[in-house]
DNA sequence: TAGATTGTTAATCGATTAACAATC
DNA sequence: TAGATTGTTAATCGATTAACAATC
């Protein structure tokens, strides 16, 4: 179907082309073309039409787009459909949070476990999710194919959990530890960083350059 | 001191740059030239001295780099040393993840309060942040010159709160909401946005491509 | 000094934008 | 049909890589 390599440009962008579109098809918006689709994005026309033309032609001329269709295009480009799975370890504030507020279901992921060492937590269940000992993660991924692990454990215990992660087959890693994984270790694991301090020091950078 | 407008593609490296450094530091490393620190970061030798050019010449021929100094250039091009000060919005599961887990100080922030709308936490502290009512924010803000406001908020209430920011004149905004805030209505405000379902999306796509 | 490594200029590569024939 | 808008090819722009003289 794809004709070739994909750039991560293309890809970066693909989740903010599924939102906005989401966006217009919940306020039923029926069809959109690609310069009122740029506009509202803040893109050129241009580079819509490139960048979705690297998967196909959802198109018609003269029409534009059907926003339900592309939409549902993005949707399964992205691999939302694919009923993909999750386990987190760490159930702090930051996987609480997750946990209990994250849309995980409506972007194409059952959360299915959790898993921390704090006794307190450990047999009980946090917005649904079953929350096991760490120790058990080995035998309970045995079991459950699961496609990514959300790490949210103190730095400290990032990359241990990412290699043992990795021994189990998970094929994703997405990495909320202020850790750099090693990614050499485990080729065949997608590792994906949310880290937090880069993003602050990016912010920092621009606010002060104003004020040079 | 800059030449010209630095390209985005470097802002974003350098918070990487720094961390790596910063790791090199507390290692004991000395100095380190373009090409291991490119390899260890697994970029180019070329990548790194063409980078750090745009700022000056940190580096010394047949030598490489100062890492304690470079550490420091860099720092200080990231805006790490202007006491930059950080209020957050929303004291949930994530607000409070943040506010106690996350190292502003080493990021060169303060934060110096909180705001919610939970009579159970206003008028208290959470890590030793202040918490007030959000009817407090502009009286707080009218007295407390306040860099970047942390947007930690329910969806529904995140533009509102962004446009509260911006007309008490903060200089950034650090986005955690699922929600893209009006960047044209607060054109001196800058927005960095930490799009977690984006994340997810992108690292879904990533595992669901190695399988078609 | 000789070897190493920078900063910078030139060459290459890739991504974005523009243009336009095809066509709904 | 005439107007609108796509998908794609060509042109431009920008970012990365390579090369090398300068020099510590």
């Amino acid at each position: 179907m794809r004709k070739e390599k994909i750039s991560s440009a293309v890809i970066r962008r693909l989740p903010r082309y599924y939102r906005h579109l989401d966006d217009l098809y919940r306020g039923g918006t029926v069809r959109i073309s690609s310069g009122a689709l740029a506009k509202s994005m803040g893109l050129t026309a241009s580079q819509i039409r490139q960048d979705l033309s690297c998967f196909g032609g959802f198109g018609q001329q003269g029409y534009g787009y059907n926003v339900e269709r592309l939409r549902g295009e993005v949707a399964d480009i992205l691999g939302m459909n694919r009923a993909h799975t999750a386990v987190i370890l760490g159930a702090g504030n930051l996987g609480r949070a997750l946990i209990e507020n994250f849309p995980f279901q409506s972007n194409g992921f059952r959360l299915a476990a959790a898993f921390d060492v704090d006794p307190s937590l450990v047999g009980g269940s946090l917005g649904g999710v079953p929350v096991y000992h760490i120790d058990e993660l080995e035998g309970y991924l045995g079991g459950h194919k699961t496609s990514v692990g959300v790490l949210t454990v103190p730095a400290p215990a990032a990359v241990d959990m990412a290699r043992r992660l990795a021994k189990c087959g998970v094929d994703g890693i997405w990495n909320f530890t202020n850790v750099e994984l090693p990614q050499q270790e485990m080729e065949q694991v997608r590792i994906e960083d949310v880290h937090f301090a880069d993003s602050l020091l990016t912010l920092s950078y621009m606010i002060s350059e104003e004020q040079v």
